[in-house]
DNA sequence: ATAAGTTCTGTACTATAGTACGGAGTCAAG
DNA sequence: CTTGACTCCGTACTATAGTACAGAACTTAT
């Protein structure tokens, strides 16, 4: 084979990640781990590719490894009811990160725009700020 | 002293943290350590349960350690060019965690409200989203 | 003043998410 | 047909963020 058979070297070279990180998450069962072709090396599809992406897409969202095992077994097809439920759970805390991002975000933005008036000499108003409410969120 | 000196016990129940993390937390620098009046156990103040909500809170929205200890440098009132990089930074990377949360939030909507739709009977529409664009975030 | 409860100190253990490595087997290019 | 790269498999190590624990000192309530 000359061209590409998707070997796990290759799938981590594609999907950006670490050979070591791709058996770890079959072991883990994040990734299917196709079956070996008897004394040959096993061979991977480019859904797998769009797997690693998707996990750490929802990764770099502060989602668990665990968590995202959960979003994985939507694909099934076979839970639906439960689909339904572990993506309603998924929102709802989604919507809580966002608002609490949101907080921080007008806080931090607050902040230096403080320290843009003052023209960056002392940046009292930003330094203040956090020893006055150090309690950015809620 | 009959009346609340702020052992480290009484802190650790104000914050909603426990006693080890408190202790963790100064030996990571987090936390000023008091110093001990000879022969007898530390004081901490309100400032302290502010300082460990305020790391709390950031955690909640995947700042690690390392970066909350950035922030809470800002407060000693010495760097302000830094104070404003840092926060600057930090506003950049939380504009990002936004933008990502914003676009997961759509698809995970999405999913349930198709869901939703179909009465909750067979939740295709939910597992082919996820099947045939699993990567939900770019 | 004595027992129960805290604090102090240091060290060790835990979970999560990987990374590294050794040795054997497999592949592919010269 | 051999050499170098890659795969396989298991085990071990790493960093981050704690938690647990042992033994001594201190505090508090009775």
């Amino acid at each position: 084979m000359i061209n590409q058979a998707l070997t796990i070297g290759r799938l981590a070279r594609l999907a950006g990640v670490n050979v070591e990180t791709i058996r770890y998450y079959q072991r883990r069962g994040l990734l299917p781990e196709p079956k070996k072709p008897l004394g040959s090396v096993r061979h991977y599809s480019e859904s797998d590719v769009s797997r690693i992406h998707f996990i750490k897409s929802a990764q770099r969202l502060g989602f668990t490894l665990e968590e995202i095992s959960l979003l994985l077994k939507l694909e099934d097809g076979t839970h639906c009811v439960e689909a339904r439920e572990i993506a309603e759970q998924k929102l709802a805390s989604v919507r809580e990160k966002l608002a609490d991002l949101k907080s921080i975000e007008t806080t931090l933005a607050e902040l230096v725009s403080k320290c843009d008036i003052n023209g960056g000499s002392i940046c009292c108003p930003l330094i203040n700020s956090l020893q006055h409410s150090p309690d950015l969120v809620n």
